[in-house]
DNA sequence: TAATTGACCGATC
DNA sequence: AGATCGGCCAATT
């Protein structure tokens, strides 16, 4: 059992990003009740395991930068696995203003689930 | 217990 | 546009 509540927390909402979009270290810690955990997303990611299914590579730095280094075998997995979800990355940036996660938004625009 | 580190962030140079 | 600095917070050494 993990018990841990902030790392229960950052799983849920990182698993609440829906497929073609993305949402940056520092909002998901917001959203999480981490209002500056920005790192403890990173490693709350590191050591989430595979079992939990989270799609961690929804997750990008703020500037819709990629986190990892590039050329990095991270690095080259999530952005393989954003453009198969139609997340357009472009020089290892992701356009935030096309693709960033708002929950409020989101609900506001497509409709609550 | 103190010091180091890290899938960060925002401002500044 | 790219590099650097300081700040934050928690886990590890």
């Amino acid at each position: 059992m993990d018990g841990n509540a902030a790392m229960d927390s950052i799983w849920r909402v990182v698993a609440a990003i829906p497929a073609g979009r993305v949402c940056t270290y520092g909002e998901v810690a917001k959203l999480a009740g981490l209002p500056r955990g920005a790192r403890q997303v990173g490693r709350a990611l590191g050591k989430a395991p595979a079992s939990r299914q989270l799609p961690w590579y929804r997750v990008i730095a703020a500037g819709g930068r990629i986190a990892l280094p590039k050329g990095s075998a991270g690095y080259r997995a999530q952005v393989s696995k954003l453009r198969a979800e139609g997340v357009v990355v472009s020089n290892g940036r992701v356009r935030l203003p096309d693709f960033q996660w708002s929950p409020d938004l989101d609900e506001l625009i497509w409709g609550p689930p």
